[in-house]
DNA sequence: TATGAATGAGTATTCATTCAT
DNA sequence: GATGAATGAATACTCATTCAT
């Protein structure tokens, strides 16, 4: 009993999610209408305001959903290229997330510079979620924790990843200063002096 | 050379940046619209477009001439406590936009994170501007500029900026990870360090 | 007489009716939103339309039910108070009427000048309630009557109820041409005139 | 200097006035939408907004201009069978205003009981208007004045034209309680009554 | 140069009603 | 009887830009 209907409910749901993020990488949120939208995903205009109280509501799902996955890759990624030196896992991590958005400028430009500590912090507070605490149990044994209350290691954290959502979107985006692949060895350097 | 006119159109186009500065600040750009730029500005809906392209344009200007002055202010204060340590006179200036933002939470909610280097980077290659051909001086005569080639320098520079730019933003305008003043040993820290 | 579901049919139509009364009063029928009523009254909104027409249906509903309300108590205020001259006793009504919307501004306004005699009339003529054909009788003994037929001193009556509600929405909502209580002695003596 | 351009503004306007009373008369304010009424008048959407603030406001100047016209009519047809008695010259006026209802029905279900006092208030109180001055002197001259200070004989007025208005809209519009005519006599006697 | 009237494309949102379950 | 998900028509209003004067 029961799954069908809400089954056809997560369906068009998704089939809103799905559009949307399509349209708003084609155009931009601001240029996309909620018209547009819908008639993409099959489903009526009044529907749309069954799952979401607007279309900001809505673009903050899609940016939400995109960050996630995007951490979620780049801590698989270190995961599987792990080496002892804390400092350079984090470094691998960031590496992930530029070549990400070197293959994907359309993501970067939509996210623009709120590349997603919204979503990071939300992840590493919450812990819900066993990568995240993998992460965490990482950043506490690293050698840095001995100099370095847990605050302190966030908000070192936060600062790098706001570093890095700031050069890639400058860099990839509008070449400035420089391309990225020119900025990438002083963006990790200076990431492994902050870690220092 | 025909002062009187020339000064006239002058006043013209100081008036509607003056207008569409209160206004971006007071509601937002996208908030503001024409109409009330000029009807502020005491000026006729088509002049707007005798002065500039479009709204953008408008509001590039006016973005550009308040990330001139906070940073000319910036040098200024550096200049009037310099002290022997180049890396100390580069916490200066940062530790001078950081106070800046502080006060004036309009105009960092204005420039978002976009603050500024389009600015700098100008100032600084153009170098037209003999406050900046200082600056270069300064940083050519650094410790720092003997591992660095000048470019690289300009870059360092750049991410300093930016990080500055997004850790005030996230953290003056939205609290987030902690408060500008929490934040602050931890972004110095992490400039003093970029600059070793 | 299956007394128990007759009962919690019974209950889900109060509940409409309630709901909808407040929020009619609240917000005005315009602005109420059947999707509110239901939401209110613990209903889904397929019920709704098990036991109304329409919103119209529903707002009729309500309006016919204070009126009744509220000339039933102002019936039942002259009765209490009744002297021997059948003008006075109308004037009795007219002001017990006047002091109720005095005090309950909002449902003077929900039903704007149409106070009533719908009610009233519909009420005289069929006379299945007891108050009213009291109300008749006392019409009929009148020294009035003896001028006039029913069907006149129905009209007269019909006559003297709009222009109490004109006046009371005039004066107690606008304010026009003055305050209600300025307006009471011009309003029964034109009442005390008519019915001479 | 002149002329031409302000005249194609009122042009616009008045284009715009007519075409919504037409719209408004044939199917009432709540189901014309504004897109109708700028295609009819051939103008552009936002030039509407040039000349209205919204739809309620054309809708306050159409029923202003409407009210204006009928009393002006009404006070001529009373100047032109004026007799030597005041009440019947206001029984005239009210004659005239409930023959003209009968004839044009549309025109007062769009008034609906709404009929004219703002109107009426106004051009008595500012007296802006010859054709007032002179009514307001016949009313000071009456026999009525004797008795009644010139604000009680506002409130009269005001209340035999609120009572005028409501009746001929439940009679007209609803035949409630009977048909206009079979109501006329009664209404007429009311107003001489009220005037005693 | 300067004006400001005119434009009309563009868009988010609401809501009464239905109907498959 | 009861539900509540789905519908999609309907609508007011904004605003950047142009161009005749």
């Amino acid at each position: 009993m029961g799954g069908r209907l809400e089954q056809q409910k997560e369906e068009k749901k998704q089939s809103l999610l799905q559009s949307a993020r399509e349209l708003f990488l084609e155009k931009g949120p601001g240029k996309t209408s909620v018209d547009e939208i819908v008639r993409r995903a099959n489903v009526a205009k009044g529907t749309f305001y069954l799952y979401f109280k607007d279309k900001n509501d809505l673009l903050q799902s899609v940016v939400d959903r995109i960050c996630t996955h995007i951490l979620r890759d780049a801590y698989e990624y270190e995961q599987r290229h792990k080496n002892p030196d804390f400092v350079e896992n984090v470094v691998l991590i960031i590496d992930y997330i530029v070549e990400y958005f070197k293959r994907d400028k359309l993501t970067l430009r939509l996210l623009e510079r709120n590349f997603s500590w919204p979503m990071v912090e939300r992840n590493l507070t919450l812990q819900t979620d066993s990568l995240w605490q993998d992460l965490v149990r990482d950043l506490e044994a690293s050698p840095l924790a001995r100099n370095h209350s847990p605050e302190e290691m966030f908000k070192l954290l936060f600062m790098i990843f706001e570093l890095c959502g700031s050069i890639c979107y400058a860099s990839i985006i509008e070449e400035r200063p420089d391309t990225i692949d020119n900025m990438k060895p002083m963006l990790y350097g200076a990431v492994r002096k902050m870690l220092q």
